[in-house]
RNA sequence: GCCGGGAUGGCGGAAUCGGUAGACGCAGCGGAUUCAAAAUCCGCCGCCGCAAGGUGUGGGGGUUCGAGUCCCCCUCCCGGCACCA
């Protein structure tokens, strides 16, 4: 065994080990119980960040553990491979986005291979492949006969100069991120995936989740918004006919306080008000420029203007004036609501800014209403009684609700009804490089799906979008196709599919045997649900949901029989990284590396400026936030790795942190991960040259004290292990070192013993972590071919007896000592040692002790 | 703005149930080895204090023999907000 710690000659080893027995080749068994591991798949966008290395190897200590365990396990890799990203870089590259995309597929595969996971690469996959897509497409279709996609207009971001649609992470400040261009609301057709049909299922089934994270389940309860509340309408005439205009409520028992009602821009009734009154026109044209984002809509001035129309309150039968409200969006509810000022915070802001009417109907006891200012109370469901509302005067919440709902209906203008905040899921996108929609449009037959034996539609692979609209449109030879139904020259869809679809069954596909008659095949039921999902806590809606989706719309048309597709998730937080930009007055925002930067900072450390290095000339300082491709502020973790080698890349990732802890990174503690790995391996070289020695029956007490806490650690980092606390794992693996290289130098009778029994331990508690080093020294060491196939150790109940505790010694809860008392001791006699110690007889001056809190184990209080 | 999470030494973090705050590292300081350096090894290391001791887990209040941990209020940071993935 070579004296010095090679990281590249020993990975070497070992991959070239795995390799040539195949030792990650996963086949289905009934021998073994089954642990599908695995991690989301990156989107291929040049290179690996830190947060792909903490997910992977997050994944990999866990495939690894339990393969140790005797478990037969499933870990795949493939690449979430469609998405902006790719035209964006042939827009600034000139490459097709496809070639762009497998260069670095095969880049980043061989980063990950370098990394040593234990990866099935015989299932890799990437989404951009026909045939994956091509399943994409047949389960829309489907979708489609039972009613579940659907067809109907879209709200979409338009750049007016590119003509073309702007992802939101294209608009900044409203304008288009290349032309600087005020981006416009447009109205397009698109198809939409009826998810709200699932919603319940959806909420409900979050119980059969044990092995989710409370916070993501509580997240997606809160999308999902499950809400009970009433329909109703506000009666009025136009031009001679009874119309009714409908808002939904969660507080009806408000309703007597109604002052006006507020209508989107986009609402008929605003369109009517609008046709003579120039004023009206000009303000909805302005709300054409209101972002489609929540977060702005929630945090924009609130605006309006009153229609001068007037409509008819259902109940006193009063007439409420229209306004329109450039936060009210057509696309949600009904596109109107009802305003309560005195009930409702956003209504009050906007009641006391166009000073409108706050008309009280809610009090709660020992509360005083003011119009003036808000009140936390004023929306208090729980403790408010109706008041100034007629015969509901005195009612509370829940009693007023059913009282006016039974109103309402009764005049046959309203009902309870149930709601969600969940929208259905739009799946078309105006852009090239994704799985094309497989519908075909006709001049006489209208929108018809391609026939199940023309699938897939496959994307052509030559385009290169230049920013200015999808490049399909162009593409004769894609857009030119006879008619299924009539024969007639027709076009196809040129919209693609969000890529949100291609990463809601892949798990399902790696689990099957890529058929190219079904999506997914019998092996799948083997393989599914996966037992462990690892992934970034950014996922914890939008993917998680669509997936949970999918794999109910599967369930439902049989193709596979599990309700829940991931059993278990890990969510790990985000590797942040500081970011610095440049806004020039026109054009795309310039992103900068951390390490083209000189940072300036004050005298407590904070960053006061930043300087681009090439130039000299400031940059903004946007702080801290995720690692990402277009903020340019990820790390590549390849120098780290061709520098330490990928143990200590592993081993420093996982210390850094717990991982569902967000993550600042820096590597000022990758050195010492290094001399970690560098002492193990020096330790196992001197160990190579001994014999091997049985622990004898009884040993000097300073060694059993020694082999005490190895088995300890080892206890304590197994149970670690089962919380995915890997950090405390990796300093567990010190502990044990720091122990044995203690035994070595004290050099007493038998320490070698203990050391060679210590470090089979700490080898196989490494392996996960650490597998090269780990495998390389097992097999260096004599204890057998492969530490893969090693049974996980177990700590023994002999190392770890003592004769001896020694205990906390509390005086009125202030630690002031220790005192030593027998391991089986009973409670009165801890009490009396307790009562009988030098230090306690000085706190409590001659007094008796007014209580003795006796805690086994730890601790004893004596309180003076 | 709304939903979810977080805050512990100079830094990353540890502390199963409410029971010794700061494990394990990084950085720093002192020493050994060396012609010298690198590497390695040994020791010290929350803050105030010469010490006794006091004080300390983002800030304020509370419960308890005892609070980083439980309860109430506040501040700041991170993630998500439906076309980034």
């Amino acid at each position: 065994m070579q004296e010095k710690y090679t990281p590249s000659d020993i990975e070497k080893t070992a991959q070239t080990h795995w390799e040539s027995t195949q030792a990650f080749r996963a086949v289905a068994s009934k021998a073994k119980p089954k642990y599908y591991c695995l991690s989301m798949f990156p989107y291929p966008s040049g290179k690996l960040h830190m947060g792909h290395v903490r997910n992977y190897t997050i994944g990999d200590v866990l495939t690894r553990f339990h393969k140790m365990r005797g478990y037969n396990v499933l870990q795949p890799m493939g690449w979430d491979a469609f998405g902006l990203p790719a035209e964006n870089a042939a827009i600034q590259n000139s490459v097709p986005p496809a070639q762009w995309t497998w260069d670095n597929i095969a880049y980043m595969k061989q980063q990950l291979q370098s990394l040593g996971f234990a990866i099935d690469w015989s299932r890799e996959l990437a989404t951009c492949q026909p045939a994956y897509y091509k399943w994409n497409q047949w389960l829309f279709l489907r979708m489609l006969e039972k009613g579940i996609a659907y067809k109907k207009t879209q709200v979409v971001n338009w750049d007016p100069v590119d003509q073309t649609v702007l992802a939101n992470e294209q608009v900044i400040d409203g304008r288009g991120w290349r032309t600087g261009a005020l981006v416009e609301k447009r109205e397009i057709p698109g198809y939409y995936l009826n998810i709200t049909k699932y919603a319940d299922q959806l909420l409900d089934d979050l119980d059969k989740l044990p092995g989710w994270p409370e916070r993501v389940k509580t997240m997606q309860a809160n999308w999902i918004g499950k809400s009970h509340g009433v329909r109703f309408a506000f009666p009025y005439t136009l031009d001679g006919k009874e119309e009714k205009l409908w808002v939904y409520t969660t507080r009806a028992d408000t309703i007597m306080g109604v002052t006006f009602v507020a209508v989107a821009a986009e609402h008929p009734l605003a369109a009517y008000a609008a046709k003579n009154n120039a004023e009206l026109a000009a303000f909805i044209e302005e709300c054409k420029h209101v972002s489609v984002m929540e977060a702005d809509m929630a945090t924009m001035e609130k605006k309006g203007v009153p229609t001068g129309l007037f409509v008819t309150h259902p109940l006193t039968g009063e007439q409420v004036e229209v306004w329109i409200g450039n936060y009210v969006l057509m696309g949600y509810g009904e596109g109107a609501v009802m305003a309560v000022p005195a009930h409702d915070e956003r209504d009050f802001g906007f009641a006391l800014k166009y000073k409108l009417p706050i008309k009280q109907v809610v009090a709660v006891a020992g509360q005083t209403f003011s119009a003036d200012a808000w009140a936390e109370w004023y929306s208090d469901k729980q403790n408010g009684t109706c008041i100034h509302s007629g015969k509901y005067d005195g009612l509370g919440y829940a009693a007023a609700v059913d009282a006016i709902a039974a109103d309402l209906s009764a005049k046959g203008l309203g009902e309870k009804t149930t709601q969600y905040r969940l929208r259905d899921w739009g799946v078309s996108r105006q852009r090239y490089w994704g799985c094309p929609i497989p519908i075909i449009h006709c001049g006489s037959c209208g929108s018809v799906p391609v026939p199940d034996d023309q699938l897939p539609v496959k994307l052509p692979e030559d385009c290169v979008p230049d920013g200015s609209g999808n490049p399909l449109h162009k593409r004769e030879d894609f857009l030119n196709v006879p008619c299924p139904k009539c024969g007639k020259p027709a076009k196809r869809e040129t919209d693609t599919m969000d890529t949100f679809v291609d990463s809601s069954w892949y798990y399902a596909r790696y689990a099957s045997k890529f058929s190219e008659t079904a999506m997914v095949d019998e092996e799948t039921a083997y393989w599914m649900p996966v037992d462990q999902y690892i992934g970034g806590i950014e996922h914890a809606i939008l993917h998680l949901l669509y997936s949970r989706f999918w794999s109910k719309v599967m369930r439902d048309l049989g193709l596979v029989n599990y309700d829940e597709p991931f059993a278990n998730l890990l969510t790990q937080g985000m590797v942040l990284n500081h970011i610095f930009s440049r806004h020039p007055e026109k054009g795309a925002i310039q992103y900068f590396a951390p390490e083209e930067i000189d940072l300036q900072k004050d005298d407590a450390g904070r960053i006061t400026g930043a300087r681009a290095k090439a130039d000299g000339l400031p940059v903004t300082y946007q702080g801290i936030g995720t690692m990402s491709k277009s903020k340019r502020n990820g790390v590549d973790p390849q120098a780290l790795i061709d520098q330490y080698g990928a143990d200590t890349a592993r081993f420093f990732m996982m210390f850094a942190s717990p991982p569902e802890q967000t993550l600042e990174w820096a590597d000022s503690g990758v050195e010492g991960a290094y001399r970690f790995l560098k002492r193990v391996w020096a330790f196992g070289h001197t160990l190579s040259a001994q014999p091997q020695c049985p622990v004898p029956q009884t040993l000097d007490s300073a060694l059993g004290t020694i082999r005490r806490e190895v088995h300890l650690t080892l206890k304590q980092a197994t149970y670690d292990l089962s919380k995915h606390q890997f950090n405390t794992v990796a300093s567990a693996g010190m502990k044990i070192l720091n122990a044995l290289e203690k035994a070595q130098k004290d050099g007493a009778e038998g320490w070698l013993s203990v050391a060679q029994e210590g470090f089979s331990i700490l080898l196989r508690l490494l392996s996960p972590i650490t597998p090269h080093i780990a495998h390389v020294l097992w097999q260096g060491l004599g204890h057998g071919d492969d530490i893969l196939t090693a049974p996980w150790p177990e700590p023994l109940a002999a190392a770890l007896v003592q004769d001896e505790i020694e205990l906390v010694l509390q005086v009125n809860g202030k630690h002031r000592g220790s005192i030593k008392v027998p391991a089986g001791a009973d409670k009165a006699a801890i009490e009396a040692a307790a009562l009988a110690d030098e230090t306690t007889q000085r706190f409590l001056e001659g007094r008796p002790a007014k209580k003795v809190v006796v805690v086994p184990g730890r601790l004893v209080n004596v309180v003076v």
